[in-house]
DNA sequence: AAAATAAAAGACCTTTATATCTTATTGTAA
DNA sequence: TTACAATAAGATATAAAGGTCTTTTATTTT
């Protein structure tokens, strides 16, 4: 459905908006223990979402990644956009690249819907929207008992 | 969404149903051709289908692949099974393996409905349900003007 | 019935894309 | 001016996609 970056991209940007009080700063070491993402692959992810303004972030002691009031205003299709641009969201199933209204394949019109309701449920969801079902704490954005499977931990 | 493999398997198990008139046969070679799809992954993916008697085929010469009575109360969701599993169907959109109603991903609900939504499409189109769809001549398996790009043809 | 042939079945290899890791650089705050 | 943390380029590993070749089986044809 999503790529792995994008995935990750996501549970990332979500971390980072439930930790979002008063300008906090967020450290992709942070992100990549809680979630179990791998380091440097966290932290080229946002370092893409920083340069398209989806994230902010700052350099140096105490530095991270936080979000300003304009950063929460953005929707989770403006993340995966970034990521795995708009394929999700109009690819032909069966992977046509002429396929259309014109010329459709048979199952054209079945997913017609099945994608508009994927697109409206990343568009209609604003970080801002979304931060305080993060902090109810009845949502979670990690596996359970982690820390149980003997995994070797990146530095 | 869906992997190379499954489009190519879906693709090509429409292209045999399309020409499953009295238990004809179609090659491999023309399957192919006509789809484009390279001739050797097409023979894989029908091997699978095959063995797990979701097409029929036959060897020797005038073999080829067919469907039978049985063959053609098969749903597309049994493709789909057979290529790619169940993960489109019940994978959390965040990748997250505990994720489920008593430890939900915060978009965990948002797309419950959504791919009951895709298991419907696929579980409810059967192949002899979508046969009348191919013959009527309004729905295409190809893209258009593949002959205008100078692509190298497989031998 | 035997030989020739057509087509699927199967093992294995190469290429390409995705994911992950290594190392170095730059900017910022204390 | 030192330590911290993001930024950046590039290397390596893993998985997916695509390709080559051989074997098996069944149907023709002689």
């Amino acid at each position: 459905m999503l790529s792995k970056s994008c995935e990750y991209a996501l549970k990332s940007i979500l971390y980072i908006t439930k930790h979002s009080q008063n300008l906090e700063r967020v450290g992709a070491k942070n992100i990549s223990d809680e979630l179990d993402i791998p380091y440097h692959f966290a932290a080229k992810l946002l370092q893409i979402l920083a340069k398209a303004d989806i994230i902010s972030s700052q350099k140096g002691p105490n530095g991270g990644f936080y979000l300003t009031a304009d950063n929460l205003t953005h929707s989770l299709a403006d993340v995966v956009f970034a990521i795995d641009g708009n394929g999700i969201f109009v690819d032909c199933i069966l992977g046509l690249k002429t396929c259309s209204e014109t010329r459709p394949c048979p199952l054209h019109y079945e997913f017609i819907d099945i994608k508009i309701k994927i697109a409206k449920v990343f568009e209609d969801t604003t970080l801002d929207q979304i931060k305080s079902k993060l902090l109810s704490g009845e949502f979670y954005l990690n596996n359970l008992n982690v820390s149980c499977q003997y995994e070797r931990k990146n530095k």
